[in-house]
Order: C-alpha cells, then sequence, then structure tokens
DNA sequence: GTCTATATGACGATAGAC
DNA sequence: GTCTATCGTCATATAGAC
C-alpha cells in the first residue's frame, strides 16, 4: 500500500502546473479578444502575453480556433456563476439589470466580451463548438427565466417576445455606445453603465 | 474655336468608364463589409465581385484601406441623401424613427452598415480619414439637431445627454440583435424591424 | 513540455507585357 | 488600364533538439 501523504493524486504537482499555464493562456487570450478583434489577434500576441513561445501553445491547444472557443466556454462559465451567486429572492427584473451591469463593466475593462460582435469570424467558429452551444443554452435558459416572471409581474413589456428580450440583453454585452462614451471621455464608468442600463430598459422616449 | 458637338468635355467616355467602373469596385465591398468584417475580406474577393483582376484594383484605390474608407464615404454620403429627403414638416420624432428603420434595413439585406463595430480594424482606419470625419459630423450635426427638438417637444426623454441619444441610435446600425432574429428565422424583416424599433424607443420595461 | 527554427499558405501590393 | 505572374510579408502550425 502506498503512503499518502498528501490528499492528492501523484500526479497533483505536475497537472496544477499545466493547468495552471493554461489558466494564463486563457486569461490572456480573453484579455487580448477585448482588446481586439479575432482576426487581429495573433498567436504571437497571445505567446508574449503569457511569456512563452508559440509553439508552446498548441501543446495545449491544437489551434487558434480551439483556443479561443474554450476561452468564450470560461468566460460563459463565469456569467452563470455570477448567475447563480444572485440573491435567490431578489426580484426577476433586479436579476436582468444585474445582468446587464456585468455585461457592461466586462466591455470598459476591455475583458473578453459575452458574445462576440455580429460578423466576428469567432462567431462562426463558436456555433460549430458543443461545449460553447451547450454553455449558451444553459444560461439562456436562466435568463429565459427570469424574463418570463418578469413579464408576468408586468415590468418588461408583456407583449415582446421573450426572445427578443433574451437578444436585446445579450446585445448590450457588444455594445458600441460603451466605446463611444469612453473614448469621449466626458462621463465615468459608472455612469456610462447607468446610462445605458437606463437606455436599454426604460428606452430613448420620454415617460 | 472648336465644335461643340456635346455638351460634355471630350474626355467624357473615357471619364464615365471610370466612374462606373470605381461605382461597380465601391458597390462590391459595400456588399462584401455587410457580409463579412474588413480584416476576413480580401482583395480578392473585391476583384472576384466585380470581375476584374486585382491589380485593376489598385489602379483606382491605392490600398485595401483606402478602398473601404472610400466606400463608408459614399454610405455616409447615402445617408445624408437619405436624412435631407424627409418631409420638412414630419416631427423630429418621426424623422429619428426613419433613421433607425433605414440602418436596420440595410443590415438585414447585408449591405454595409453605418458604422463598423466595435474593435473593428476599420474604425482605427476611418477615425484617421477626413473625408469620412468630415461626413460623420455633418451626419451627427443634422441628426443632433432633430434630439434637442425632440427633447424641447418631450418626446424624447429631456434628462438623456443628446450624446447618448446619438449614439444609441448610431449603435442599432451595427445591432448583433437583427442578425439573431434573422437566423432563427422565426420573424419577417419587416417584423424584426418594427421589434427593435421599438426596444430602442420604448425600452424593454413595460409602459 | 519548452524552446528555436522552419514549413506552408494567404494576402496585400507590384512588375511588366499588351 | 487591364491582364498574368510574382514578390514580400506575416500568421498559423509543425519539426526536432533539449
Amino acid at each position: 500500500m502506498e503512503a499518502m501523504q498528501t490528499p492528492q493524486p501523484k500526479v497533483s504537482f505536475k497537472e496544477q502546473m499545466h493547468q495552471a499555464r493554461e489558466d494564463a493562456i486563457l486569461q490572456s487570450a480573453c484579455r487580448l479578444l477585448g482588446e481586439k478583434a479575432f482576426d487581429a489577434m495573433t498567436m504571437d500576441d497571445v505567446a508574449n502575453a503569457v511569456g512563452i513561445a508559440k509553439a508552446s501553445l498548441y501543446k495545449h491547444f491544437c489551434s487558434k480556433e480551439e483556443l479561443c472557443s474554450a476561452a468564450m466556454v470560461q468566460i460563459l462559465e463565469r456569467v452563470q456563476a455570477y448567475l447563480a451567486g444572485l440573491p435567490a429572492d431578489m426580484p426577476p427584473l433586479e436579476k436582468l439589470h444585474a445582468l446587464v451591469r456585468w455585461s457592461l463593466e466586462r466591455l470598459l475593462t476591455n475583458e473578453m466580451p459575452l458574445l462576440p460582435s455580429r460578423n466576428s469570424t469567432l462567431r462562426a467558429v463558436l456555433m460549430a463548438n458543443k461545449d460553447y452551444l451547450n454553455g449558451l443554452v444553459t444560461v439562456s435558459d436562466q435568463i429565459g427565466e427570469w424574463i418570463t416572471q418578469a413579464q408576468a409581474q408586468g415590468v418588461i413589456s408583456p407583449t415582446l417576445p421573450p426572445l427578443v428580450v433574451l437578444y436585446t440583453l445579450y446585445a448590450r454585452a457588444c455594445d458600441p455606445v460603451v466605446s463611444f462614451l469612453k473614448e469621449g471621455g466626458q462621463y465615468s464608468d459608472a455612469e456610462i453603465v447607468e446610462l445605458v442600463v437606463r437606455t436599454c430598459f426604460d428606452g430613448l422616449a420620454a415617460r
């Protein structure tokens, strides 16, 4: 019988190193994809950001597409965790507000957006990725539930198809208004978030 | 004194051909940029779409950047013409509605959007193009005027900064909600336009 | 598994004949 | 001005030593 000096299996050190390196790669890819488009980001960029050779990247991910897909799956897992962490007694409408705020804060700090922009090459890649699609369905189901609850309470317009509401919320995750206002330099990050949340839920027309 | 057999100058034929070819190039570039991102579109794509050799493109435009900038300037001229053609007695709010509809219809037919998406390489190119910036300022001034008028009438929320309203309208021109809904296949183009216009001006919350 | 060095291919841009 | 053919460059991906 082997000695059990540690509660972890014997490969833990190596595997932990491997996992840590992989996380560092994903984190760098996340940040870079927040700053530039998929096509504009190169594997050299990622390698330099992580501080390893480009060839080493391919020991972890067999292609640029796979690397970026894994990064996007991680983002989905993070939003799932965020949504799951919202207080159970929080009203559905406030949960939706919180989701949009979370997305906008990511945009403002140039982290990878929850969704790639329209016409992005990355989008075609993701639509062929099973893990990504599964995560997207899970998140969409959760949000869809809150939407229908909010509509039942009459706080989200009941005449809007839930799908339209869902997509409209998703679209805030890559809303160019954020970049425009940030480049203008006239508003603080917090003000930008509030302005976009307000136009999203209340619209431009006077109430 | 020369004979004046035609009202045009003697180079008209050649110049007309030249101009026609150039328009065809711009039109193809416009369509292609509606379908894919600037980085993903190649000069070979454009040449094939027009039906000429790639080298011929460079007799008209000295670089890919210049070609695409010219295409974007053309779009701006087109929206200027559209805005100028709106009835003078149309209420400002309806003019803003019309602008958003025009943008969304372009998106639905995969024509080049009024604005490139966030993080697009094209955006950096355009921000260095004087003609584009001039056109953008002209359009923004016109729209800005209608926004303040609509706010004075109390039909656009007077507490929203006009700049935020302007950017929010611009952002509809590359709204991914349109692609999402179109891919879903559940709604007609006209329905999609109305749904997006409605969420833009009235918001998601019940009124 | 990490590195250096390189194969492979794509794309922007040009040369030179017609 | 248009074409065919090509150059130069850069990015993905791999080979092979350690």
